[in-house]
DNA sequence: AAGAAAATATACAGACCTGTCTATTTTGTG
DNA sequence: CACAAAATAGACAGGTCTGTATATTTTCTT
């Protein structure tokens, strides 16, 4: 028994080919019938598995938020040195991912433009993934000794966006170095200054 | 005779409406017939204006660049007082931006987002206006005495699209404040410190 | 008022969209 | 082996999509 129907094989490859093409050329660019037969898997597999196009869509986007997080967790972790080195490691992931092939921007900011919406699901689940991102950065922040460990995340998260957007637009990984050195001065100064 | 073409009230009111339209809901979400229907147009001069609704999407975001850049151009030029103070006053347009009631994120990165391959020629217009942006920046900064510009305005730029997705996706104009402040304190730095 | 240019309504082509239904085959388990 | 669950192919419904064709009417200019 054990939980059921949380993971199978036909769903994992779904989600999997789902993430790629999704991510490569849009959610609305990319329709039901070419997901299927890019996946090999007939069109009720599919909907026996997510109630509709949405559902997969917010899978998608929820998995790969588990995956992003995880992995810059390990980034931290993988880091020797102090809180201040493991934070700025951050963006040390980000110039490695700017510069990986298949790199295309950030898919929950092409979700949220995507569906403008904010009641829409997606738009939400987009929304959540911010959330938890930010809420991770203040924990770094906070073991780097900012005195507003909040604040300080919450500008790094400018930072982080504005560097995707101008990877996605230039093709070019240098946006990482530029928010990184950005980074280093106002942790300087957030962790010596009060504001 | 006059240049002919150029300009024409059909043609203006058509793309009126697609900014609209577009920009509410996002570009591949609407289609033609809706947009002909909304503007109480015919198909066939929707035709005769753009060859496609590629070409369409285009001349809206020429249009929307040339605006936004004249927008912003005001706003330096009636904010009185030292070079520093009007680059600074940017933001304070971004925070009125975001709180307007229309206000759906950045239509550039939207298109970036919606057409990721870089040859796509609607990802191209996109591209045209952020270099044109950044080049913008460029100019305040040099006049307010960064010692690198470019290096600041590249940084700037930063901040400014992490606070416009930030405030797309949280629906607060909080983000310019924090970017404000963040740029006030680097555009010191750079003006004391060469680097 | 006459002729040219622009805009109109309408139908159409051909493709794609999401989602459903059914009947059959495969797969996994007791 | 036998039974049940999962996956399959394929057709189908009902829309929507971009773009074209045509024939008519309106608008502008001279």
């Amino acid at each position: 028994m054990a939980e059921a129907v949380i993971s199978s094989p036909k769903r994992d490859h779904l989600m999997a080919t789902a993430w790629r093409l999704f991510y490569r050329d849009g959610y609305r660019a990319v329709g039901i019938d070419t997901l299927i037969a890019e996946a090999g898997v007939a069109k009720m597999t599919l909907y026996n598995h997510f109630a509709s196009k949405d559902e997969l869509i917010i899978g998608v986007l929820e998995k790969r938020d588990c995956e992003l997080r995880a992995s810059i967790n390990d980034q931290v972790n993988a880091t020797d040195g102090s809180a201040a080195e493991k934070l700025l490691s951050v963006f040390d992931w980000l110039e490695r991912w700017f510069g990986s092939t298949d790199f295309n921007g950030c898919a929950f900011i092409r979700a949220l433009s995507e569906y403008p919406d904010p009641r829409h699901p997606i738009h939400q689940a987009a929304w959540r993934h911010k959330v938890a991102m930010q809420g991770a950065l203040t924990e770094l922040c906070s073991q780097a000794g900012a005195h507003n460990p909040a604040a300080l995340a919450n500008t790094l998260s400018l930072l982080i966006d504005g560097a995707i957007v101008a990877a996605q637009a230039t093709g070019s990984t240098a946006p990482a170095r530029s928010a990184r050195d950005t980074a280093a001065t106002l942790l300087a100064l957030a962790v010596q200054k009060p504001a």
